[in-house]
DNA sequence: AAGTCAAATAGATAATTTCTATAATAAATC
DNA sequence: GATTTATTATAGAAATTATCTATTTGACTT
């Protein structure tokens, strides 16, 4: 493997350093020479003057090294070499021709796959219904979401290992594009059986033990940003647990190891059930956005455009009901 | 198959009117800055600066009307566009380099077919055992001849349907390059039984009735250039017969009907068997040539140039021995 | 031999390619 | 956070190339 790494950029080198002046457009003026056995007629198919349909042919007659037609007064007849040209520039040609359309074909192509990191709560409580819906409307999308916490998303973005996330929270950096998303709201739960009251202030809630999410998490994070406003610290808060996910921080609050705070989308299941209760803090609403991301200097793809544009005009319509 | 015929025409300006800036040098440009992922190292690579790649990449985005690279400070990363267009444009460079190639094995291919016109003598002859020779040693080499009189031969020669004739007379046509082939001899010939001298003059063999070839035959035309030589002309001799053949003649000569003068090469067997008895001219040698016959402004296929060559080496070694 | 048709040549102009030098920008380092 | 470094973009100039028109050359036709 070595040594075919070793020799790799001589082979570049050589394969550059063959001149090859021949271009696409000398080619057509040949093949059309070719078609109708006259240099003239090819001037008027191609809207070229005389002269220069006969450069045309001189310069490739001399990058080849042969002649490819012989002039005969009233007709040319084309050589050997150049019915071997002709089919083989035809299909240079073609594929030239090609490129463009296909080219633009994929500039409006609507499928293929769709990768989105995602933080845990749009990622687990959000996308999939999004990507049902997507879907439904083009069936040929398929989709991939990376799901870890809003550091990472945004780290990946950052590095260019994804083109687009969802997180809890605006990031500072001036590389990252925010396209806002869905409100959400956080909420302060318990176990039923562990806290009678339904309502308090905040800061009589906090004298529960809490059980709460790792750093890197933007419910985490969102938390301490609201304790701040109100001057308060994590240190002032007695935390009985620090789980990984947010499925683990609801059973452990299901089994009394402490309150949270915790999304809405995550446990509107657990409350419509009984299995765990709103305790509602009669001081402070705890509104969250979630931010679609992505890195200012890279290009979406066409279909991951049209995808933003879905979820803006949810955003709308939602808006409007 | 009318429609299609008038539709033709428009077919071929809406190709040719495409303007197709897009070209080889172009693609090559941006496939090594795709391989790279840098615009300097691909100017190195291609040995230009590295704003002439810039400048290239930018036309090419602008051809194709999308953003081929996300210029990220340290790296370019190539988008969806730029992934499908790597593929379609090292295809077309591929195709490109190999054209090259592909004229240039053409030039010394010594394999397929070689289609030579030749008159009855020459083509009956003398062509077989030199096809025989020269596909001994290229045997890829297949022949196809076509035998017709010298007239003839000239005329597809002069209106471009053959390459290459043989014929035994030198034409006065500017048009025409004579390559001397072999000499040949005229002998003048009897029944075995009608004539049983041996040896006489010319203006005494004429006075015996002669079978002929028909007008555009070389050999009929040569005895004429003889006689004319000698002040006689055809009228002063009795003409038993005209065939279209010279196996014909010889039938005719056999079988009693009247004298003839003919190629040695013709007669050389039945000379052999007594079949026909050579009656030797005391006054006259009658010699002429065969000419390897080409359009002076046609180009020759190298098998061609390559058999004029073998046949110009076997006259120099005959002449040797 | 004159007329006609087709390609080649010459000379001029416009377009393009490419260069060097420099600016702008982003990442890495201190 | 300022500085250094690495990379692409821009500007302006020079060289090359593509193209044109007008004319010449060459060959077939009459």
């Amino acid at each position: 493997m070595e040594i075919s790494y070793s020799i790799l950029p001589k082979l570049f080198c050589y394969k550059y350093a063959t001149i090859l002046t021949m271009d696409i457009h000398g080619l057509k003026v040949f093949a059309s020479v070719f078609k109708n056995k006259s240099f003239t007629k090819a001037a008027e198919e191609i809207h070229l003057s005389q002269p220069t349909i006969s450069d045309h042919i001189k310069a490739l007659e001399e990058e080849l090294d042969c002649k490819l037609f012989d002039r005969l007064g009233r007709t040319v007849i084309p050589t050997k070499e150049a019915e071997a040209l002709y089919s083989l520039a035809e299909e240079i040609i073609e594929k030239a021709t090609n490129v463009k359309d296909i080219i633009g074909q994929l500039k409006k192509e609507l499928k293929g796959e769709l990768t989105i990191g995602a933080s845990t709560i749009p990622g687990t409580y959000l996308m999939p219904s999004l990507m049902a819906a997507f879907q439904k409307k083009y069936p040929s999308v398929s989709f991939q979401i990376f799901i870890s916490d809003s550091k990472e998303i945004a780290e990946k973005v950052l590095k260019h290992e994804l083109l687009l996330g969802v997180i809890g929270m605006k990031l500072s950096n001036e590389q990252i594009h925010h396209i806002p998303f869905i409100e959400d709201e956080l909420i302060a739960v318990a176990s039923p059986h562990s806290i009678k009251t339904s309502i308090m202030t905040l800061r009589d809630f906090i004298k529960f033990p809490m059980v709460l999410r790792e750093e890197g998490s933007g419910t985490r994070r969102e938390l301490e940003r609201i304790l701040e406003n109100r001057g308060i610290t994590l240190e002032d808060v007695k935390i009985a647990g620090i789980f990984g996910s947010t499925d683990a921080v609801k059973q452990a609050v299901k089994a009394g190891l402490g309150t949270s705070i915790l999304s809405e989308y995550a446990v509107i299941d657990e409350l419509k059930h009984n299995i765990l209760k709103e305790i509602k803090l009669s001081d402070i609403q705890m509104g969250r956005k979630f931010y679609f991301i992505t890195h200012k200097k890279r290009t979406l793809p066409f279909l991951y455009n049209t995808f933003l544009q879905h979820i803006k005009a949810i955003k709308t319509d939602s808006k409007n009901i």
